[in-house]
RNA sequence: GUGGACGUAGUUCAGUUGGUAGAGCACCAGUUUGUGGCACUGGGUGUCGCGGGUUCGAGCCCCGUCGUCCACCCCA
């Protein structure tokens, strides 16, 4: 028997319908802030990732399915989204038109991860990116989406935001950081060791607490945005603050992810195990041009489809459709033509092997039609059509043209 | 990549100091050619993950391997 590779699953039955049900309702809400759908390839060149997500990264630096294709190219299954969609926008040439963009996509990810609650080598992500909107209006409304999409699908969730600066603000303070680090290495463990050289801002939120005891005088990047970052990240605070929307600062908050910049945000679930992010996102201000755009401001957000699926409040099925079934053999040819002619409206379930009234009646239990229709003995004899409402009890012998 | 737990029926699990595998649920058939969900009766559907070893004999003990789960790391 041949199974799922590691780290891969089947999705069928309920686990299916939740899937397509979040699908639904991210994509539905996503076109109601002026969101279209986009798909890009699964494969795309290494170099793409390597670029973007950043060679620094987990993701990049050992995570990444890659290989050299039968054309000798380095290529790669995307890690992620985001930079697959950048390179959509700028490869469609949208980046020299002075036009606001903003894309949906949900599809497989793939990272070479060891597998645990909440993390598969192949997952899904749903997501949005918005191109050319460098107002803070734009963070606060793709926030607000995600709070709304979590509503609709019955989801609690809490809300961490952060700012990483940028160009400006962000290198003085990490080499700040970086001196400050340096300093305490001896009384810091080996993991920060390490990332003080990959990525000093993750040192901050290490869970060892030997390390944040160290930490507690460490220079804080919030108090050192500049100008514009800093009032942009009071705004955001407030737009969200007068919304409703409850949320945390969190300034140990650090994508995993190189490019983003300023307002960077995380829900998370403490329902679901330790892979408790369920949601990411925030600004990437400088990707585009860095993919040899045109400079465009941008922010979005992925979120975790496996990741929500238990969570997630299902609403109730509904009967629905017609079940079919014949009691006599010689009665499945007129059931047919009826089935064709139901199912350019309707959902019909047919049974093609004749049995008795009861077993046809186990079979409705389980299609879960509204309608059940049998024809029996009397009724081909008749030229009629047994019917049952399931939702009324009602049932009915009609002539088979009234069907 | 590191550490720990666990692999028995479709599923959840039981299986004694080693003696050739069992229960609930699910499933199928029947009671019942005409009223389903309920009930009753019958049916076990299995390479005990795989491979080796110890033993007269292994689901059980030992080694290896694959896989699953959980945590670290990292991330959605």
């Amino acid at each position: 028997m041949i199974n799922p590779l590691r780290g891969m699953k089947d999705l069928t039955f309920e686990e299916s319908q939740r899937f397509e049900h979040i699908v639904n309702m991210a994509s539905t809400i996503a076109k109601r802030y002026g969101y279209g759908y986009i798909e890009t390839p699964i494969l795309e060149e290494t170099a793409l990732f390597k670029r973007s997500v950043g060679e620094s990264s987990d993701i990049v630096g050992k995570e990444m399915y890659q290989f050299i294709d039968k054309g000798d190219n380095d290529v790669c299954m995307r890690p992620e989204g985001t930079a697959g969609v950048v390179r959509a926008f700028i490869s469609a040439k949208l980046d020299r038109q002075p036009v606001k963009q903003k894309f949906f996509y949900y599809g497989p990810m793939f990272r070479y991860e060891k597998p645990q609650k909440g993390r598969l080598r192949e997952f899904h992500q749903f997501g949005c990116e918005s191109f050319g909107e460098a107002s803070v209006y734009e963070d606060f409304t793709m926030i607000t989406m995600i709070s709304q999409i979590f509503d609709a699908l019955g989801i609690g969730y809490e809300l961490k935001i952060n700012s990483l600066g940028c160009v400006e603000c962000m290198p003085p303070y990490r080499q700040n950081l970086v001196s400050f680090l340096s300093e305490i290495n001896n009384e810091l463990c080996e993991d920060c060791n390490r990332r003080i050289v990959t990525n000093p801002i993750r040192v901050l939120d290490c869970k060892n607490e030997k390390c944040q005891f160290h930490l507690v005088t460490s220079p804080k990047l919030l108090n050192n945005l500049c100008e514009c970052c800093d009032s942009d990240f009071i705004e955001l605070n407030k737009l969200l603050t007068k919304a409703g929307i409850k949320y945390t600062i969190d300034t140990n908050l650090v994508r995993g992810l190189d490019y983003y910049n300023k307002t960077a945000f995380e829900f998370v679930s403490n329902e679901i195990g330790a892979q408790s992010a369920i949601a990411g996102g925030g600004r990437y201000d400088k990707l585009v041009e860095f993919l040899d755009g045109k400079p465009t401001p941008a922010i979005g957000f992925a979120l975790g489809i496996e990741r929500i699926m238990e969570l997630v409040k299902m609403p109730e099925i509904k009967r629905e459709g017609y079940y079919m079934g014949a009691m006599v053999p010689e009665a499945i040819p007129a059931l047919m033509t009826l089935a064709a002619r139901k199912r350019l409206t309707d959902k019909v379930t047919v049974e093609f092997s004749s049995k008795g009234f009861k077993s046809h009646m186990k079979g409705v239990d389980k299609a879960y039609p509204q309608y059940a229709v049998l024809i029996g003995e009397d009724e081909l004899k008749n030229g009629t059509l047994w019917v049952k409402n399931l939702e009324t009890n009602e049932e009915r012998t009609i002539a088979i043209d009234e069907f």
